[in-house]
DNA sequence: GCGACACGGTTTGTATCCAACCAGTAGAGG
DNA sequence: CCTCTACTGGTTGGATACAAACCGTGTCGC
């Protein structure tokens, strides 16, 4: 059984990657409650999921604003998966008892079998297999504070939507990747498994590069700089600006292919 | 003004921080409610953040759960800082019209003076400007998405109780670090800057080597093996498994010191 | 004409209420 | 005596109600 809180978190979150709610606009809770077919309390805990992931922002007595993301902060986010990611799968590497092979190659073989005729639907469905694919991963890292960090960067509207974007030779080399990351794994060579994951994600990376053009600029907020005067972090020191929409901006996307 | 919701997350860390909540204990939100004098629906926001931050276990109809923590999980800790951090002030230093000294030189210098007659109080506000001193750097790198896990790596209890169990004459050491870094940044070097950084907090998970022993067992959860059934993860597979208390418990420590 | 102030509408923040769910327990049956 | 089952107490999940804060607008004064 799904809770309501997963349900708001969803809708707002395909709602985010669609291009439903484009970067620089405000989502009210109410609207987001009614969409879902829930009530307001686990919209809010979903917002305020959203935002420590980086999705949203939340401003005190004003509301929750989709953010806004450049090609820079996509280089960003890459850099801070491969570091994360190869240092937790070198790891794995030396773990090789705690990988979950079997669950692995099955992804693999899930996804290879998806691909060759894959509609809007299926894309979706071999996104999340690919989150999975590398959450599966570095769950045999050991390390549990990386699989506290790792939604943050794997739950964005890009690593989500990217299968949209990645033409299908793309996305062969990319599962062959996975493969052979497998296999370096069971040969228990960490080396080899970071360099595979890196270029896998160096090239995911790159193979995104066309995406930046599909993005919409925000209509709201053009030039807008949002400070957040209380934003709930652990600094005490005022929170940084966060610039919204416009700009080289990359919303999301929408959902009709490119 | 400080809302409810940072009031009971304030709480429930000091909690835990404090040993008032040790590893295994079950938070009830009527009980943190009453201690922070609001309302439920505030702590039960401020329980999913810190299950975001991975202080706390939350199981549907059941409750939250203060998580245990090892030594292992310390160092795997200290491991992810060392990444994250050094890739930050390593941006930061080619960056330096972004980095805000004077505020860095400021926490410095309040760092300084607090130390020589520090009471247990100071030493929870040196925590504090310790964290903001990096914050405040890693805001320099220019990297959204590395803000974002900062809150995670930084808001643990051990960073924030490290104070209480490192000598003076560690703190000394450390504080000189944090110079060290400015000055590498005011010359624009990366190089030095990691370095530097490397040591600096390499020194300090070594100076929280005894802090193991400190930690008493916890009453609770012997030998228990919680399974997450529904853990508001974003993959589909079923999360880890994550022991709680016992073992080589690292529960947070008392707050008289050592 | 311009600026400041006050007021109303709208949205969020918090408290309270009801329902669903889990765990432990008492009792019946084997 | 053990085991299985149904009940009950207590806790959380979610919905609703109320209070506080912000924004925009309109009016008054300069």
């Amino acid at each position: 059984m799904t809770s309501a809180r997963e349900l708001a978190y969803e809708v707002l979150q395909r709602g985010i990657t669609s291009g439903q709610y484009p970067p620089g606009s405000w989502l009210r809770e109410e609207d987001v409650a009614a969409e879902a077919g829930v009530s307001r309390t686990p919209v809010r805990e979903a917002l305020h999921r959203l935002q420590a992931e980086g999705l949203v922002q939340i401003l005190r007595h004003r509301g929750a604003m989709v953010v806004g993301w450049t090609a820079e902060d996509l280089d960003h986010l890459y850099d801070l998966r491969v570091m994360l990611e190869c240092y937790g799968v070198r790891r794995a590497a030396a773990r090789c008892d705690d990988i979950d092979f079997p669950a692995l190659w099955a992804l693999c073989d899930e996804m290879d079998e998806l691909l060759p005729h894959a509609d809007e639907h299926d894309r979706q469905r071999l996104g999340q297999l690919c989150i999975d694919f590398h959450t599966t991963l570095q769950r045999a890292s050991g390390n549990r504070q990386l699989l506290n960090l790792l939604p943050t960067v794997l739950g964005t509207p890009f690593v989500r939507q990217a299968f949209h974007h990645h033409t299908t030779a793309d996305l062969e080399r990319s599962f062959g990747h996975h493969r052979e990351i497998l296999e370096a794994l069971q040969a228990g060579d960490g080396d080899w498994a970071d360099g595979v994951m890196r270029a896998h994600l160096r090239h995911g990376r790159r193979s995104l590069q066309g995406m930046e053009r599909h993005g919409q600029p925000a209509e709201l907020g053009s030039e807008t700089v949002i400070r957040s005067p209380d934003q709930p972090t652990l600094s005490s020191s005022p929170a940084p600006d966060i610039q919204t929409g416009t700009r080289a901006a990359l919303p999301s996307a929408r959902t009709t292919p490119g």
